[in-house]
DNA sequence: CCCTGCATTCAAAACATTTTGAACGCAGGG
DNA sequence: CCCTGCGTTCAAAATGTTTTGAATGCAGGG
């Protein structure tokens, strides 16, 4: 195959291996994601394996993970045994699967965890000493602060999750921030 | 210390350390980062080192990046030899340290990238046999939807960090994407 | 109902990261 | 100009993660 198409193939792909890692997912799966990208036929373990030189059971595991982030789909062949994986190509789904998923969970928890201490503190304040009570104070202002934050994320978080339509990228005019 | 104080303080230092870990920062920064910011005075290397029982060689090294990412101060004690240190507590501005540094470059290295596959691309196609130049389209289709996801994100950076003023969260009530 | 070709699992090995503490360096006090 | 108290560095150890490949399981064909 000719020479660039092998040198946009390899940027592309090491580079969304590098997003992957980047996102808390582990490079081979991001190099996963771009093999089948790239390919306009699906590909099956055996192909993704000798592709990016990698054994079979990484194969096998890391499938498993993009299949469960919904970043690649099974694809039956007929006349085949063997698994065929496209690439979900839609960017947009992509994101809403992964923001939608672990980062909404994340930030549901911290805020619980926040609601739950500042309730703590509110209680327990009869209990605390002058000093104790000045302390419980603090707590609270620099927690508020985090809640803040972390409500700020959630508000993020739903305005790009919200619009249950198949949003483009190039419709994506602005972004308001008041 | 009242049990409650401990209790809260403990959860919200793991917490932290929770977050940092998901922002590709190590579990100990984000320790430490909450056990400052927790503390109405000041604290030594020594303090946190003995609070959160970590080596001073642990401490040295993350509170230098702490200071690096803006998110902890050096404080000067009048009469003390030691360094003593206080958390960065405008959420606000460590959130921009962070977005402002990594997660641009990031962003821009993969526009540029992008940017030079599609021109490699481009430059190439009269070297191409016919069945190449249909890979070569298929790859520069790809490459455009990586392309504006990637420019997606640059907007939403420059929103978030385009706001030069002391933006504080509770103002911040609405997101639109149109 | 066995055989083949695959996919999956999982324990061990390879590899990467983090933590530690001893050695070093440096500044200020005596 | 030595001594002390502190911070930093860095190599080795501990720990954590990823990769591998042999064993296993499973489905469909003969």
């Amino acid at each position: 195959m000719h020479n660039t198409l092998v040198a946009v193939n390899e940027s592309t792909v090491s580079g969304l291996g590098r997003l992957a890692r980047f996102f808390g997912f582990s490079e081979v799966m991001g190099r996963l994601y771009g093999t089948l990208l790239l390919s306009p036929e699906p590909l099956s373990l055996d192909d993704l394996g000798d592709t990016l030189e990698i054994s079979k059971g990484s194969v096998s595991m890391n499938m498993r993970d993009l299949e469960r982030w919904g970043m690649a789909k099974e694809v039956w062949m007929r006349g085949e045994r063997r698994k065929f994986y496209k690439a979900e190509s839609d960017m947009w789904q992509v994101i809403r699967n992964v923001l939608g998923g672990r980062e909404q969970r994340e930030v549901q928890l911290a805020l619980h965890v926040l609601g739950e201490s500042i309730g703590k503190l509110q209680a327990a304040e009869s209990d605390l000493s002058a000093e104790e009570q000045q302390l419980a104070r603090y707590y609270l202002d620099r927690i508020a602060d985090l809640q803040a934050f972390f409500q700020f994320a959630q508000l993020a978080l739903q305005a790009v999750l919200g619009s249950d339509e198949a949003l483009n990228f190039e419709a994506v005019t602005k972004i308001e921030i008041e």
